[in-house]
DNA sequence: TCTGGGGTCCTAGGACCC
DNA sequence: TCTGGGGTCCTAGGACCC
């Protein structure tokens, strides 16, 4: 087989999949196929908006967030669909199995998007080729379409898969940026969007060739240092690995939901406080983590959104804990007025084996009589804050240098 | 007849400590 | 006597993405 052999720099896959939910419908019935098809969060409802569409639909003037009625009227025959996500996530496994047989430096980014490294694939032939035959496996096999960027970083390559769409391939190299890159409008820049396209515009920087010749210091006076990457990026630098661990430490848990209609009666409050506290608690079991901090958010009649939180010495898992916080977040910071949605998110999630020693330490403490110690222990909780022992325990873990009496104190703890 | 639900990252102010 | 500067944590909100 031919050999390819990359001159330097590294070489980035960025694959998109085409309408994907839609798409995925198609597949599973053929006789939707050609049709303008629509999945849109419940379509019974008032308040359904379109999610995706397939090509047919777009065609129409249909777009993803459009409120379902307004998608009907200007496609009358457009079929919509409920999103069946076990369908699309077992089809997105399958999709991230054919992506792992080329590298294992794959970073998943959502349900139907993800980098590739190939840089060392020295053996599979030049990238166009080995996209190529990804995109056609995942064609073949699963009757799906996607779109590939092949660029020399992340930014680039996925701004390079939005180019050609659907079934596209794009190589977008470093001399290719005048041409391809810098003619484009700034709103469709990957990072930028419509606050940010504003505040650029004031700059007099309309296309992404313009921030590129935008003044640094007047960027970073108006972006922070995202002025300062969003340049970068635009004169093609971006030094972000792909990260195939990124999805394992993920931030939060969170599940929110509109309401039929606004509402004030209690009863229908505590009733979705509960099973949103449900839906959290099971998810965070799955993935077996705890949480220290949860939040909750109201959304008012007129779309007014505030987000209220409390970070609780113990950790929250069970069902009951979360909704009992939830309820309390919210009896103290309903304003009265009519509410449209309610969500409940964990925050600050602590892998729940590492829970577990860190409670055998608390529980330590708590059965230690001598005061000499506990004085010693007040001391800790003065310097560290809350959680002395955790703090303690990462920086011993990061090999931080500590005192030794710190450490021969935690060898002790964890005896 | 307006506008879902799942996230991440950044900023900014106040509390608190040294 | 009214008063510095650095750092971290917590909270709330905003911007963006799929």
């Amino acid at each position: 087989m031919l050999k390819w052999y990359p001159k330097n720099g590294r070489i980035i896959f960025h694959l998109d999949m085409n309408s994907f939910y839609a798409s995925v419908e198609a597949a599973y019935n053929p006789e939707l196929k050609g049709k303008p098809l629509a999945i849109a969060g419940n379509p019974e409802e008032r308040r359904g908006i379109i999610v995706t569409s397939s090509y047919e639909a777009r065609a129409k003037g249909v777009r993803t967030t459009m409120p379902l009625w307004q998608a009907k009227k200007l496609c009358p025959e457009l079929i919509v669909l409920p999103p069946n996500f076990d369908r699309y996530r077992q089809a997105s496994s399958e999709i991230f199995k054919i992506m792992a047989e080329i590298t294992p430096i794959v970073q998943p980014i959502s349900i139907d998007e993800g980098y590739l490294d190939i840089t060392e694939c020295y053996d599979l032939g030049p990238p166009w080729e080995i996209a190529e035959r990804l995109q056609q496996r995942i064609k073949n096999e699963l009757d799906l379409p996607c779109s590939i960027g092949i660029a020399p970083n992340k930014f680039l390559a996925k701004m390079a898969s939005d180019m050609k769409k659907p079934m596209g391939i794009t190589i977008l190299r470093k001399r290719d940026l005048p041409e391809k890159l810098w003619p484009l409008d700034i709103e469709e820049m990957y990072g930028v969007g419509q606050k940010t396209a504003e505040k650029l515009h004031k700059l007099d920087v309309y296309k992404i060739g313009d921030l590129v010749e935008a003044d640094q210091f007047q960027l970073k006076r108006i972006l922070g240092v995202n002025g300062e990457r969003l340049q970068q990026r635009a004169k093609g630098i971006d030094t972000s690995p792909v990260d195939p661990d990124a999805i394992y430490d993920f931030k939060s848990i969170g599940n929110s939901e509109t309401l039929r209609e606004d509402t004030t009666d209690d009863t229908t409050i505590a009733k979705l406080l509960r099973r949103l506290s449900q839906k959290v608690a099971i998810r965070l079991a799955r993935k077996e983590v705890v949480a220290e901090t949860l939040q909750i958010m109201i959304r008012y009649y007129n779309r007014k959104t505030i987000t209220r939180s409390i970070t609780k010495d113990e950790y929250l898992a069970q069902e009951d804990e979360i909704f009992a916080v939830a309820s309390e977040l919210f009896d103290t910071n309903w304003n009265g007025e009519p509410i449209r949605l309610l969500g409940v998110t964990a925050q600050n999630l602590v892998e729940k084996e590492q829970a577990i020693e860190q409670l055998n330490l608390f529980n330590y403490q708590e059965h230690l009589q001598d005061e000499a110690i506990q004085n010693v222990i007040d001391e800790l909780s003065t310097k560290y804050g809350k959680n002395p022992f955790k703090k303690i325990k990462d920086q011993v873990n990061n090999d931080t240098p500590t005192t030794s009496f710190q450490k021969d104190f935690l060898d002790d703890f964890k005896q």
